[in-house]
DNA sequence: CCTTGTTGTTTTGTAATGCGAAACAAATGT
DNA sequence: ACATTTGTTTCGCATTACAAAACAACAAGG
């Protein structure tokens, strides 16, 4: 299956959105290597569309406003919990453990849903619960990529509450846990918040590169360790990247710290 | 001039974007009113041109990486300061004062361009120039839409220095100020970092609604006064909107203050 | 004023492609 | 097993896209 003229167009778009600076007609079709007719064309065409526009004093054409919304809508409508569940499906029936997916909402993490392990705890976790950030797997893997500017801002006035022995509750051992994340790819909490519980947590981008939920499993302590949690890492974060994609989203910047 | 199949392919997408949770086969023809063999050979198509993808587990259409590339690249390459240029060059012939453009950098405002009034003060301005954001009117626009937390953190640790004694040296008032930016659409600075230069400045947003560069004008204060200024300030307005809708951005959200 | 070059627009016959109805196939539920 | 929903393919006709080439608009230079 083809189409020539969508084929075309898309040649045309990608020219017009890489080009450093809004190009003329000429230059549209010497980038494209399609002929000025063809051109002449798709931009009219474009133009209608809203897929072009054309600034009628430079001469020059732009995207238009159309590409735009549709990547605004596809952001606003996706519903990531709904985007995630096949991967969580697919990790629970590998692992056998809970998964769940959580957004992050101030200085905690909500969960959007979560499938129990068969080995059930009981339903400890449910949708809507919120945990601390500091002591969770999630809350490592969304602040691990924050711009240094606003996670200062996040943790200035949080406290480490300390609910186990493991609990983290230095602002420098927690930043060396976000280090961890950069490094590794995923969020670990062992026994912090829960004498028994312990996850890892992997982070989904979106198309900013920006981290706006995360994957994790959970178990508990005498079933698996962390060591246990550790090798099942990869297809978490395989999970975790496979979401982020059919979002559209991209890997993160790892230059934290830059300007919003 | 008209294509049947572009209108509709972008119908579909824009059905596919609009969704809340991905849609089948089925639900995409209902919604588009189109015929089933049209979607599926449109689907076929968007597929192969990355426009949609499809998840072959559920069965679901989502929309493609070639369409966030598209934003993705446009928002890389656009260089604001050449496509606000006709509209400097607009306010520029309108009014016979200073118009610069400029971006923000940390706690401070950097001037892309300059164009000099023809009374010209002798270029005091100039391209890459910088100035606090707390006594321009360039900085005040901009952080007028800034999320809080960002916002507290950029602020938190600025020393609001003085320059004249109409300089803004108290957290209070230059909050006060932000909100006059909100209210009104534009900023102001009269005399607050040089004892005879005034100036007012509107925003540019990009396509999340985050203000990423600013308008400005400016002139000297027996020439012109505050008063003046404002009187400009719908025509500056104008153009800020223009150079927006250029870039693909929309009008901020109101409400600063939500997480990231 | 005319030439020459650059840039953008319109025409045209031909070839390719898109079109929807309807037949077909596959999966799902009862 | 049957009915129903859901997805795929076929097919003849009509529409549309195609590129070359002619045409138009404009500027620069002689």
């Amino acid at each position: 299956m083809q189409s020539s003229i969508i084929h075309k167009l898309l040649k045309m778009l990608a020219v017009i959105s890489e080009a450093t600076s809004p190009m003329s007609f000429s230059e549209i079709v010497e980038r494209t290597g399609l002929n000025k007719s063809t051109i002449h064309r798709l931009l009219s065409i474009g133009i209608e569309e809203k897929l072009v526009q054309f600034d009628s004093h430079r001469k020059v054409y732009l995207l238009g406003s159309c590409v735009f919304d549709l990547v605004r809508n596809a952001h606003k409508g996706y519903d990531i919990q709904a985007i995630a569940l096949d991967e969580m499906v697919r990790l629970y029936d590998l692992y056998d453990v809970n998964v769940t997916v959580g957004v992050p909402s101030g200085v905690e993490v909500v969960y959007l849903r979560v499938l129990d392990s068969r080995q059930s705890m009981g339903g400890v976790q449910r949708p809507g619960m919120r945990e601390p950030v500091h002591c969770s797997a999630s809350g490592k893997a969304l602040l691990a990529y924050y711009p240094d500017k606003v996670l200062e801002s996040l943790l200035s006035g949080h406290t480490f509450e300390r609910f186990t022995e493991r609990t983290i509750t230095s602002l420098e051992a927690f930043k060396g846990e976000l280090a961890f994340v950069r490094e590794n790819g995923f969020g670990r909490n062992d026994r912090e918040e829960y004498e028994t519980f312990l996850g890892i947590s992997a982070p989904i981008f979106n198309y900013l590169g920006e981290a706006i939920a995360v994957l994790n499993l959970w178990s508990i302590h005498p079933r698996h360790t962390m060591k246990d949690l550790e090798k099942m890492s990869g297809e978490l974060k395989f999970s975790a990247g496979r979401v982020t994609g059919l979002i559209g989203g991209v890997g993160p910047d790892i230059t934290t710290g830059m300007s919003s």
